[in-house]
DNA sequence: AATGAATGAGTTTTCATTCAT
DNA sequence: GATGAATGAAAACTCATTCAT
């Protein structure tokens, strides 16, 4: 399909009738509004609207609300798995390693703020589309590779021993994740913008410090 | 409000006293459905039948669903505050205060499930609600008070410097607030459950390690 | 309800605000459509319009389309059930008691053409609403009373011997039920109007011919 | 059709038997979806998918829904009259005769139960469909034999005078039809198994001596 | 002859809110 | 203060049918 692009005329880009556009249309356009509105505040309506089809495709498609729900949350935790491959932790020194993985769950979050809707509406829904997904312990791999870094950072006498690679990434994640996701009211209640550029390369160095604070012996 | 019932006579009492207790039960049941199910996924119905009452009620009180959210915020809101008064840091030393702040924040959320819930809901509607709210800037105590003791533990030369009190305090409810929030689908990446007692006391412990370990000088 | 009536004025007569006048209204026009047009077939914007309330208390008081139906076949079931108390077999000689039971089966589906509808619905439904409902068994009072006359008859040599009340009772049901039923087919196929008043004359004395030429020996 | 198979060639001939047999497929699909759920009930969808087709034939070959069930009925009148030609009654004694017209009237329908959806659904719709239909009248041929045999039996004074062949089918219709097509809301009110084998034999024997006992003389 | 994709109109159901008592 | 009944607007979902290939 790719391949074809060039030869394609314009006209069949804007082309009606093809199922794997459509389908993803529907699919893009549906992530924006669940993380936007969650689950209950989303309308299908809109989300037909804004994929450029009609409701009845969405339910061709995924069957009804709730499935289109499961499809988006599975397509999320694929593109971070896929951008997590990008990490090339084994190359770097410990401490790249680890700062590479806090600017990268930075920068994820912040390049993909509808990541965090979709958690958060998972969660509050009780994480049932989750377990019943074959994305399911897809983060071990992630796991490993920090649990590697950890480990040659203690051989070098870096890093503190006794570190659990789970902790860490959760902590890693939350430092990120409780600002991005709460900007407003904590905005509102520290009476800063803290989404001015200004802001967010001060929050970086302040997790990185905290992080390497952490684990960095000296 | 105690108070004043000797003066009420029994009768006009009774009657208060109900309107105050069906107030209150409404405001408890709404907080439950906003946290768990959102301001969009919450229904009036079930809220006045957890409430014990009817649907009437709640508009006689709150007028609208939507002022009902902002009534439920801002005794969330309140209530924290109230929390956060039994610190006395000043009294303590500085480690002492930071480990009081770390326990007392993942205490208060894990007691107060709700509150993240209604965070999120708040947040995902871009906060207006607390904009429009006298808890603004509330939190300022607070960070006055973290600031006291980051000053008294750089001046004994026992915490680093250069920390903002605002990046401390948000960081420290990010290890909880992520933690707690996304139990559900942690749980399930990780096939672990999170919510164990003994998962519990390992992440308050891993979370007094990163902040400390952060601070601390040696 | 029914006492107050004199003393009410008109205004009220028409009045909004009556749970079982807007519930047996809701219940009369939905047993209409049902019946004429299957549990598909009805919709549920008709059923209200009929009964002069607007879709929402439909749900209101029957929680959905096929609760409703079930209430409306209960209905039909209690209204036969309390019709056939009229019949009093018992004082009349068997001879009777059977035209008897002949002419009010007939006459009970001429005037209750919907009640006709309903069982077809049900039936094609395999039966289920009427398996989950009281109404189960309240047939055998009838069928008691039949196996009465029956033995009466027999005592008197005026019936054969041998005949099983249920087989005749459904075999009384079969030939007014089928053509009644079955009327717009039957007329076409045999090019006669079943419907005229000479008609449905005939097809009474043909099935008290049958019946009593069957029970009857000379 | 069959006839035709040899004249055409082979390639053309498989197309047109793969035609026929999708045709035919559908045809078959149908008449079970309408005869269970009635016109409104059937879907199009399920008709297709149970004749291993899509949506798109049942249009090409039939039109529209309606058409579809139309061409069902039809195929449906066609089928029991060809069965009705093999009731040689002619050939046989005015009794032997009617007990054959009984036996094989019940053992259609219960051979056939989709024909008794059918009619159901037929007169629910005011038997629109055969009004249009080249079947109308067709079945006058079996009138005609009943009165011929009717004659015989009274010529022979074995039978009663004055008994009308129309009645008189209708009537052991009625007695099959009503039992098999309502089997489940009798079953249940009489709690008694109507399909059981037993109960089956015991249906025909009832129904043999009703009519038997209508029309002999003794 | 066959098929998957697309659609608009309609249908059931839900929801926050208001009325009348 | 309290309550059951009522409502209209909107939401999710369904269906027969048609288009493009």
């Amino acid at each position: 399909m790719i391949g074809n692009e060039a030869v394609v005329p314009a006209k069949l880009d804007k082309a009606t009738r093809n199922a794997d556009r459509t389908r993803s249309l529907i699919l893009e356009a549906a992530t924006q509004e669940f993380a936007e509105l969650g689950l209950a505040g989303a309308r299908v309506e809109k989300i037909a609207e804004k994929a450029g089809t009609n409701k009845r495709m969405l339910y061709y498609y995924f069957n009804s609300k709730d499935e289109l729900f499961i499809a988006v949350m599975e397509r999320a935790y694929f593109s971070i798995r896929e951008a997590e491959k990008e990490l090339h932790m084994h190359d770097q020194t410990p401490i790249e390693a680890i700062r590479s993985l806090v600017s990268f769950t930075w920068n994820y979050f912040l390049e993909h703020p509808e990541f965090m809707g979709l958690l958060n509406t998972e969660n509050a829904h009780g994480g049932v589309h989750v377990k019943n997904s074959e994305s399911t312990a897809l983060n071990m791999p992630l796991i490993d590779m920090i649990g590697e870094v950890l480990h040659r950072g203690q051989q070098e006498s870096i890093f503190r021993a006794g570190v659990d690679p789970v902790q860490l990434y959760i902590s890693i994640a939350s430092l990120t994740y409780f600002y991005l996701s709460n900007k407003h009211t904590l905005s509102t209640i520290f009476s800063r913008d803290l989404m001015s550029s200004k802001a967010k390369v001060e929050r970086l160095h302040h997790m990185l410090d905290v992080i390497l604070g952490y684990l960095v012996i000296n």
